[in-house]
DNA sequence: GGACCTTTTTCACAACTCGTTCACAGGCTC
DNA sequence: GAGCCTGTGAACGAGTTGTGAAAAAGGTCC
């Protein structure tokens, strides 16, 4: 109706999260996230490589559209922007994962002991 | 196989376990294992000569690029970091195999009740 | 322009992970 | 049993990531 370019709406699963790039929108359980732009294209390029490691590096530069400078911490604080948010509208779940070292993951996950990082004993 | 882009993508399976060195990912039954990179880098070079007893001097040099010292224990340190996650990822199963005066090796196998290496509690 | 609000950027410090190394316990072979 | 090999828990320093908040940058309305 808006767009006479109906060639394919992108339209993004990540288990209860949904995203449509085109519509600057993202649902949890069908509920509207209130996210900004930036946070909403950092989710959007995260859940485009869903369980894929992604360097902070590749999300700098696929969000921000210019090459990260050194010791940037731009992704590192919007991936909390993102958590915070996420974890408000769907406690239990977690989905934005870090690999030390190499960068963040999106995948959900529903939280709890045992099942993450350190399953001691 | 659908993936005509990348045209030599390494992809190690060893029984319920996916290795994809290229992605920095080890998956169990499909889920991501959160490896450190030695870690991950241990497993694979095990899992590239699945089933083959790798000795300690050749696993350091693999994975650390350099010769390894005489009574440097790293080699024992970092199989047990792996063993605990695997463990922890695939219960049941055991992966990483002594052999004494030779070195270890890999490969899936159901751990099998009496067995005395791991005694039950 | 000026007041007011939201978003983005930057900063400082806290908290944590990793790789390394020890020390000692436990096992294996002879 | 002696002596070497392997398992295991823990401590340490360096570097990475988490976090709260201030500063800067836009946007809107009057």
């Amino acid at each position: 109706m808006t767009q006479a370019t109906e060639a394919r709406r992108e339209v993004l699963d990540v288990g209860p999260l949904q995203i449509i790039p085109d519509e600057h929108l993202a649902r949890a359980d069908g509920r509207a996230l209130m996210l900004s732009i930036r946070e909403l294209r950092l989710l959007t390029e995260l859940a485009r490589r869903e369980d894929r490691i992604v360097t902070r590096e590749d999300l700098f530069s696929l969000v921000w559209g210019r090459e990260m400078r050194v010791r940037d911490r731009s992704v590192d604080v919007y991936v909390r922007k993102l958590r915070v948010k996420l974890e408000a509208a769907l406690p239990g779940w977690s989905f934005i994962h870090t690999h030390f070292g190499l960068g963040y993951r999106l995948a959900a996950e529903r939280r709890q002991a045992g099942n993450g990082r350190f399953t001691s004993h």
